[in-house]
DNA sequence: TTGAAATATGCAACCGATTGCATAATTTTT
DNA sequence: AAAAATTATGCAATCGGTTGCATATTTCAA
């Protein structure tokens, strides 16, 4: 193993003093612009690797960024990191990223982790299951910036970025609605997390426009995973026809399609015995028979602006500090899940 | 923003060296019980957090394990990556993750940043359209251990750990020569890539034991992504009632269920008129109409597997560096989709 | 009591890049 | 040609933890 080549190589071999070469790859204007060249042509010449520790040791920054998602496996959580990914390297930052799997306590001790790796700064969004964010204050403490995305906590002081879960909640019952259904359940998640709580206030909100009454036994709070989707599917099966939904919108589209799925077993008919609309717009919802209706997320777009929104904090730019939350579009996209035929 | 307390600190606390803080913060074995003790509960008290840059400065050591992956969003691959994130803590090992999206360039830069963050360990399972591994070729210069999962590169004389892919190719092709196939289609990936070569042969072997004469013009090779499966169904709807195979074996669920539902839209039924079998055990298996046969791999095992034999090059474990190959065995899930109703 | 062995702790030189300040070299101005 | 301004480069301290070797202290046997 041929030993690293360091500024002190490049000194040598230049007949200039450590401090030069340093200057030099960064391309310092301070230097003779002929020095740069010589400077950059030795250093790719020998092999020089520029020494992150040595460098983060003095300056104290790591040019990285700590990310937290509950769950890799979704196309739209995939595309949020691509969205950020594209911004931070371009900005010179790589990313640590780390999943919760829902769990607080896995959320608990990988922030921990990225807060002794000294990340400059952190994005996250949270698990069904955290109930408080105290596992986040030493970021706050130590000034170090916070983005949430997607899946924020109510009241926090960090920016966040999100969709417009409300108007997005709202024109999918609305569609349901035009299709012709009265009753509609809402199957959700934990709602002290805000984006579900966002989406119930729109369900509700487009029932009352159109003058259907609310009944809160309409909606099923879960953890939206395979289990309880087919409880609920369960709960549909056992209700008589006077009870039973004609359509059920839920708060992603994995419920959705256990759901479905379970119920197509069981003889009922979609849409037509009940229609369905999803959210987030996961690849299954194309694979399920029928297409789920679901919401579209700008997955990309949301990583694209909580990374720059989180590099800017760190360049201390005072305009963004005060922007405490960014709002993204998303679309419906109707597919034959929720049209009921003429 | 307070300044953090370091050895120094600590050193001044309790009158002693920061030599002997250093050592009481391992619990050296070389410093007196007490000490230690003593030393910890003052660093917890004034929040000592430990410096990892100044360590790695020292002995040239990250404690960090590099991953590249295809993509993170199967199910498959995040427990993979639980399994090895489960190792890797237990010995200390910080994990960075990076997605290649299965393109060469893109695997090509991801190593080169880990390269340069200076990992301790590379863990790789390669992208479809890798076609040399030049770019991991500064890791063996550097003798920085590199381990292979899943897809790994033929000859190449780095451990890998991978599932017997000819048996369980070879399981399901008989699997579906049971269930009376004959014309038994296999749709698959690059097969410079050794896994769909492995599962070709078991194919392969599968036929020729029931004297099943093989024809390449059933073997389909593309990215297995959602449009080449698309195409796929296609040419099987564009084949007359000779020509057309009774039984699809796909090289992993995704393909398998697109390629599904495109027939189904177009009135084939499944598993009457063509069975169907995956590969992968992917979520999307069971929410198809009709659940996918597939083969189970044990995602958990290889991440584990993988992890602990990276650690133990690192460790310069001997035994460990004279074995290439470490293959774990998989199993053949029968579900709806391959059973034909007698 | 004394010297050997064992145990406990400290000294000081690293690891490699950075940067404020100082100095040297060059160019411009008067 | 001398002084001033500008440009180019170097000095040396710093970031915080590590570790081989040296020294100090305690324990134990003779």
């Amino acid at each position: 193993m041929q030993k690293e080549i360091t500024i002190y190589d490049l000194a040598r071999e230049l007949k200039l003093s450590p401090a030069t070469i340093s200057r030099g790859l960064k391309k310092s204007p301070a230097l003779n612009k002929t020095t740069v060249q010589r400077i950059l042509a030795k250093a790719e010449e020998m092999g020089y690797r520029h020494n992150n520790f040595a460098s983060s040791l003095r300056n104290k920054r790591t040019q990285t960024l700590g990310i937290i998602v509950p769950r890799l496996n979704s196309y739209f959580m995939t595309s949020i990191l691509a969205g950020m990914e594209d911004v931070a390297s371009k900005e010179g930052y790589d990313l640590i990223i780390s999943q919760s799997l829902e769990k607080m306590e896995l959320e608990k001790s990988n922030a921990s982790t990225m807060f002794n790796k000294r990340i400059d700064g952190l994005l996250i969004s949270l698990a069904y299951t955290t109930t408080d964010i105290a596992h986040i204050q030493p970021f706050f403490d130590k000034q170090i910036p916070v983005v949430f995305f997607d899946r924020s906590f109510p009241g926090v002081e960090s920016t966040s970025v999100v969709i417009d879960n409300y108007q997005a909640a709202y024109k999918a019952t609305t569609h349901l609605i035009e299709q012709g259904c009265k009753k509609i359940m809402h199957l959700t998640g934990n709602l002290t997390r805000d984006i579900y709580a966002d989406r119930l206030k729109g369900y509700k909100q487009a029932l009352e426009e159109n003058k259907i009454a609310f009944d809160e036994k309409r909606v099923l709070v879960s953890t939206l995973n395979e289990q309880d989707a087919t409880t609920a599917a369960n709960t549909i099966l056992a209700m008589d026809a006077e009870q039973r939904p004609d359509a059920v919108f839920c708060a992603n589209d994995l419920s959705a399609v256990y759901c479905m799925v379970h119920l197509k077993q069981h003889g009922i008919k979609i849409p037509d015995d009940i229609a369905f609309a999803g959210f987030n717009n996961d690849a299954v919802s194309r694979m399920i028979d029928p297409n789920l209706t679901t919401i579209d997320y700008p997955g990309n777009k949301i990583g694209e602006v909580a990374v720059s929104c989180l590099i800017n904090l760190l360049k201390g730019d005072e305009s963004v500090k005060n922007t405490n939350r960014i709002i993204l579009h998303s679309s419906l996209l109707i597919r034959e899940s929720s049209l009921k035929k003429k």
